[in-house]
DNA sequence: ATAAACTTTCAATAAGTTTTGAAAGTTCGA
DNA sequence: TCGAACTTTCAAAACTTATTGAAAGTTTAT
C-alpha cells in the first residue's frame, strides 16, 4: 500500500512538472523553464543543479541557463547549505506573489512594447478627410484608450496585495 | 505636401502592421495572423484574400489558413458584395470587443487547461506526514484557490460591457 | 600556486513551427 | 453538364527557437 501510494504521487509529481511544462509554451514562456519552475515548486528541499538535471533529464547548459531565467524573474533563489560548495535553488512559495511575478514579466513583453508602439504612431498627422487615415487614426485612438487603462489596472495587480485585490474583485462578482 | 502625407501614413500603417505581427507572436499567436488581423483593422474597405496576399506578400494557403483562423476567433468575418462572386474580409472594429475576444481566446488556451490539470491532480490522497507529499498538496491547495478565482474574474471581464467594467475599475483606481 | 569542484558559455545540432504552392475541391452561370 | 472562378488542403521546404556538451572560466581549500 505504501508502494501504491508513493507511485501515486511520483506520477503525479511529474503529471504536473509535463503539464506545466507545456502550459507555459502554449503561453510563450521556455518548456524547461516552466518545468524547473514547477519541479521546484513542489520541492520540500532545495534542489542542486546535478539534480535538476537528473529529475528532467536535461543538460547543464540547458539546465543552468533556465534556472538563470527563473532568477531573472525572481521565482527562484539560490540558497547556500553550509559547509556545502554546491549551490543549490529554492522556488518562491507564495503562489499569489508566484502569480503577480509572471504577470509582470508578461507585461513587460506583451503590452509595454503595444504601447510604446501606439504612441509613435498617433503622432503621424494626416487628413481626416482621407478615408484611409481617418480609419488609421480612429484605430490608434481607440488603441490608445484601451491600452492606457489596461496598464493601469495591471500595474494595479502587480502591486496589490492578494486580499485587497481578491476582495474587492469578489465584492464586484456578487 | 499630399505626397509627403501619404508616405508618412504608409510608412505608419506598415509600421503598424510589422509591430502587431511581432507582438502576437510573443504572445503566442501566429506572426501572419496578427499582421493580417491589424491590415483588416485599418483597412477602411473589406479586403479579398487576393489583397491581403498582395499586401502582406504571403501565399494563398497561408492567407487562406489564417484568415479561417481569425474566423474562428470571431475577430474577422466574410462579407460579399453584390455583384461579386469572391469574398470580402472585414475585421471587427469595436476595439473593446476585440480585446475581449482575444482575451477569451486566450483564457481557453491558458488557463482552462490549468485548471483541469490541477483539478485533476488534486484528487491523489496520500500522507500529510510524507514531506514529498505535503509540499505537493500544499502548491495544488494554492493553485487551486488562485485559478479558480482568476477564471472567475476573466469570466466578468469576458462578458462585461466595457462601461461597467472601466468605470468600476476607474473608481478603484482612485 | 595548484588542483579539484563547480559554473558558465556558445557553436553546432535538433526539434518545433510556419509558409509555400501546386493539386484537389467547390460553386456557379450558362 | 461543363468549365471558369474561386477556395481549401497538405506534403515538403524554410525558418525559428531550444538544447546539447565540450571547452573555458571561476572559486575555494590546501
Amino acid at each position: 500500500m505504501l508502494y501504491f501510494c508513493l507511485m501515486e504521487l511520483n506520477e503525479a509529481k511529474d503529471k504536473f512538472i509535463q503539464s506545466w511544462g507545456s502550459l507555459g509554451s502554449q503561453w510563450g514562456i521556455n518548456r524547461t523553464m516552466a518545468q524547473i519552475h514547477a519541479l521546484l515548486l513542489i520541492a520540500p528541499e532545495p534542489m542542486s543543479t546535478d539534480e535538476v538535471m537528473e529529475q528532467l533529464q536535461i543538460s547543464r547548459g540547458n539546465a543552468n541557463i533556465n534556472l538563470r531565467e527563473l532568477m531573472n524573474w525572481q521565482l527562484v533563489r539560490k540558497e547556500v547549505k553550509t559547509g556545502e560548495r554546491m549551490e543549490f535553488f529554492v522556488a518562491e512559495k507564495d503562489m499569489w506573489k508566484v502569480f503577480r511575478l509572471i504577470f509582470k514579466e508578461r507585461k513587460k513583453r506583451e503590452i509595454d512594447p503595444m504601447i510604446e508602439v501606439i504612441h509613435e504612431l498617433k503622432s503621424v498627422k494626416g487628413d481626416q478627410k482621407n478615408k484611409e487615415f481617418a480609419a488609421f487614426s480612429e484605430v490608434m485612438d481607440d488603441l490608445e484608450g484601451l491600452t492606457n487603462k489596461g496598464d493601469k489596472m495591471m500595474e494595479l495587480v502587480i502591486k496589490s496585495d492578494e486580499n485587497w485585490f481578491l476582495n474587492t474583485f469578489i465584492k464586484l462578482m456578487r
